[in-house]
RNA sequence: GCGGACGUGGCGGAACUGGUAGACGCGCCAGGUUUAGGUCCUGGUGGCCGCAAGGCUGUGGGGGUUCGACUCCCUCCGUCCGCACCA
């Protein structure tokens, strides 16, 4: 045989399969109803996050589809009815900013883009149903983007308010809060600034508690990934209450999560941009000082303000605000350190039990007052010059009030209820929730977004363009640099319409919405994707959500997968859908880095997976990154570990010609074979017991991959003496064909190429169940019993499986490594481990 | 500062409920096949001592529980991630 032939060509034998996938349409699930909708199988609806179509995939994209499609095929070979479907995340600013640069149209740039992508994607062989094919920025999908809108807009969900804004200076429009990171824009890393604009929003806010109960719900997504979630929820239980300035017959609401300590509240303080700080300052003799400070909070970085080390800043105004519990008059201050952005923008400070306002009461000068005192504490040494040394910001249990009225004694927990209910009889204050949550700004000053379906007519303000209108679609325009608006605002044959209430002269909207809009909801799009009637019915719907496996990087750990909970749940209340949560379980991949950096063209440390794909062929290449470590954890791409996969592929693929060849095709392995056949056929079946369990248990990819290995091993090691009789040809053939079976979810071309060469073609690979281990096979006649003396590893016996205790001892003291240790001492003790240990205990 | 994850050979990583530490792969060493190189096949490979048999030692450091600890507890150190003046 020559050398050609004995070669594994992954080109050729990946292209045959493909071609058979296409050509049959292997992997479109039916949906109920549809001709071949089996009723009987169990659902499975396997996602991977929606890629952005922006040049070629890369290794992260790999890496993200390996594993969803080895979850894919392991689901289908459990005789479930898979849905495995693909689409594009197509709107977005990169296509746009290099539309500024090159005059390409982002539909053209994004067009090819999606080209290459799902080129790629067929030659990686992921098993994708690609009668299900989305892309987000077309008009048949974004047409139910807009029609979604606007039924939330019915249900009051969105609407348009002025408020204060994160705006982006480079990308030329305002940013949600989610997409302000360290103060700066999560894309882009240029400083935010604050501006006060009128935006779209959508009311997540109403959702916050429900955002959190529901994670009950799920039933396996990643612990850090929840807790990221909760924490920028951020609830928090405590009370409001008000203080008023009688001068100016001003009330002032504010949050405290510690109104045990209200008698505390030693001052006041107002954050800067504070919309009452202007009416408080006017008149008063320091105007100017405090108009200064303001201004200059204003223009310091969202960095500068939010360094925590940094010594705290404020100025006095002339005024006093009343403690609504002792009637004391306070003075009030502003100061940077309070946020406008959380509770009311203003805060009662209790220097006593607070750090930071404890810091600012000693650089000013400010009254500290002890509230609560610690269980068992002596006065005298509690306070010994009668000023608190530093905060006191514990809660013990056996904690008490002091200086508190009425409620001197009590515990904090409990004077937090009397005095709540106390505030309440005076309409003083009440219980209250507060969240760190903001609502979701949608609208972007941006041109490549899905344009947002509403017109502003002089006569009726907002009217929502009519269902049957839809799509509003996007227009060309002539230039997409965005000076402060939107570049629709250009497109005055577009911008001017009638408004369809009134007939009268309107203008569109010319705020594209954000891209998470459109990947909120491509998940429900999937299921049935040609429906032109409305963005999904129902019972398909029902029938396949929610998605049994979701499958990304956590990057989204808040953005994309919190607005599409929140969507959920909206479109749940609106009755379109049965399900609350989207995702019910969920795994989180870990980056693939190089020489233990992160990937960048700028680093020149890419790998494209293009190019393994075509060397290496891509069983390699999806084999090696679920080989590299376990999935959820990130690893160092290593062009010898890739090499090392290959190996091990061609070694299989080797093992199955030669067992074609050598073998004669069919038979079942033996019943009872003996020697090395019988040692051979039990690897086999450990291999599908460890490599089932091992994908059961988290998706431990690494150990299912070595488990095949140690099976190719095992055959080679023993195939030469096997061959020459019938059992033991058969035992071969059967490993062999195990190998395939087991190696499949990973190299699913390598896998049918030698199941079909050992096997035969009758049934192809991803037809054939899923392997089942024999237990009698897993089992063994004798086991290797470990003998330790006091703990240490004096002698492995073979004995056998089951041998009585009083058996194992003798066995074990017999020996004469044993023995050796023994000489001179007293056993003391004698533990024994059925089928695994002795340990000899001896003084 | 708070919250979370983690720390095992030269490297990536195994080790189920406490019971043979280092599976599998990379790298390295040796032998075989080959005209040679590569490929491929076989064997070896934590460290120290020893020709060997074997012994000692070893899972970030220290301490503890236990017949027995990578695994459990305490403490310290280090790395990574998230949040960070959230009232």
């Amino acid at each position: 045989m020559s050398d050609a032939e004995q070669r594994y060509e992954p080109r050729k034998i990946e292209g045959k399969w493909q071609r058979v996938w296409g050509e049959e349409r292997t992997w479109e699930a039916p949906n109920p109803g549809d001709p071949g909708f089996d009723p009987n199988k169990p659902k499975a609806y396997v996602l991977e996050m929606l890629p952005y179509p922006s040049g070629e995939p890369h290794v992260g994209h790999l890496k993200n589809y390996s594993i969803g499609d080895a979850i894919a095929h392991f689901r289908r070979r459990h005789g479930m009815q898979v849905v495995h479907p693909m689409g594009y995340d197509a709107f977005g600013l990169p296509a746009e900013n290099n539309a500024i640069k090159t005059g390409v149209h982002p539909r053209v740039s994004t067009e090819r883009s999606i080209a290459s992508f799902s080129e790629q994607f067929r030659d990686w062989g992921i098993s994708i149903d690609w009668s299900r094919e989305i892309s987000s920025h077309t008009p048949e999908y974004y047409r139910w983007t807009q029609w979604l809108f606007l039924r939330l807009f019915e249900q009051d969900l969105a609407y348009r308010e002025e408020a204060a804004v994160h705006w982006c200076p480079k990308d030329a429009t305002v940013l949600a809060n989610e997409q302000v990171v360290d103060g700066r824009c999560e894309r882009c890393g240029t400083l935010v600034e604050p501006r006060r604009l009128e935006q779209w929003m959508f009311r997540i806010t109403a959702y916050a508690d429900r955002l959190l109960e529901d994670f009950d719900l799920l039933e396996s997504w990643p612990e850090n990934v929840i807790t990221m979630q909760r924490n920028w929820i951020g609830r928090s239980e405590g009370a409001e209450a008000v203080f008023r300035c009688a001068e100016l017959d001003l009330d002032f609401t504010v949050f405290t999560t510690r109104p045990d300590t209200l008698f505390g509240a030693t001052f006041f303080v107002l954050a800067p941009e504070h919309p009452d700080v202007e009416a408080l300052m006017a008149g008063t003799e320091n105007e100017e000082e405090v108009r200064e400070y303001v201004n200059a909070a204003m223009r310091a970085s969202a960095t500068e303000r939010g360094d925590e080390a940094r010594e705290k800043t404020g100025v006095r105004i002339a005024r006093t605000v009343t403690n609504p519990a002792n009637g004391d008059e306070i003075p009030v201050f502003v100061a940077d350190y309070v946020l406008m952005d959380y509770g009311t923008g203003a805060i009662m400070a209790v220097p006593g039990h607070d750090e930071r306002d404890f810091d600012f009461a000693h650089k000013f000068g400010l009254d500290v007052r002890r509230v609560v005192a610690p269980a068992d504490a002596d006065p005298a040494e509690l306070d010994p010059d009668g000023e608190m040394g530093e905060p006191y910001v514990d809660q013990g249990t056996g904690d008490v009030l002091v200086n508190s009225g009425e409620f001197d004694g009590l515990t904090p927990a409990e004077a937090k209820q009397k005095i709540i209910a106390w505030l309440g009889e005076r309409g003083a204050g009440k219980l209250a929730v507060n969240f760190r949550l903001r609502d979701w700004l949608l609208s972007r000053q941006r041109y490549w977004g899905c344009p947002i379906p509403v017109v502003h007519c002089g006569e009726c303000g907002i009217v929502a363009v009519p269902d049957d209108q839809l799509p509003v679609e996007l227009p060309d325009v002539e230039d997409y640099k965005p000076k402060g608006q939107s570049p629709l605002e250009t497109a005055t044959d577009w911008v001017n319409t009638t408004c369809p209430k009134c007939g009268g002269a309107a203008r569109r909207e010319t705020d594209t919405m954000d891209t998470f809009v459109d990947s909120s909801w491509y998940f429900l799009r999937y299921l049935d994707p040609d429906n032109s009637e409305l963005p999904f019915d129902r019972e398909i719907a029902d029938y396949w959500m929610g998605v049994d496996q979701y499958i990304g990087g956590v990057e989204h750990a808040i953005l994309h997968l919190m607005y599409a909970r929140f969507f959920v749940k909206a479109l749940a209340d609106g009755g379109y859908i049965g399900v609350q949560e989207p995702f019910t379980n969920l795994f989180t991949q870990g980056m693939i880095t190089r020489d233990g950096a992160k990937m960048s063209k700028a680093k020149g440390n890419t790998v494209s997976p293009r190019e393994y794909v075509e060397r290496l062929g891509a069983d390699t290449a999806r084999t090696y990154v679920c080989f590299m470590g376990p999935p959820e954890r990130g690893g160092d791409w290593l062009d010898e570990g890739a090499e090392g996969v290959h190996r091990f592929l061609s070694r299989l693929w080797r093992l199955g010609s030669e067992v074609a060849e050598r073998t004669e095709p069919g038979g079942r392995p033996p019943e009872s074979p003996e020697g090395p056949a019988r040692e051979l056929l039990a690897k086999a079946h450990w291999a599908i017991d460890k490599a089932t369990r091992d994908f059961e248990r988290g998706f431990q990819f690494n150990t299912v991959i070595s488990a095949v290995m140690e099976l190719v091993n095992e055959s080679y090691r023993l195939k030469d003496g096997l061959y020459d009789d019938a059992d033991g040809a058969a035992t071969v053939r059967f490993a062999t064909a195990t190998a395939a079976s087991l190696i499949f979810p990973f190299a699913p071309h390598l896998g049918c190429e030698v199941w079909e060469q050992v096997v035969g073609g009758e049934q192809r690979l991803w037809e054939v169940p899923w392997p089942q281990a024999d237990p009698a096979l897993l089992a063994h006649d004798t086991f290797t019993l470990v003998v330790q003396v006091n703990g240490k590893v004096r002698a492995k016996l073979e004995v056998p499986s089951g041998a009585p205790e009083a058996e194992l001892l003798e066995l074990a003291k017999a020996d004469e490594h044993v023995s050796a240790h023994l000489d001179g001492v007293t056993i003391v003790k004698e533990i024994v481990v059925p089928g695994k240990l002795v340990n000899l205990v001896a003084r």
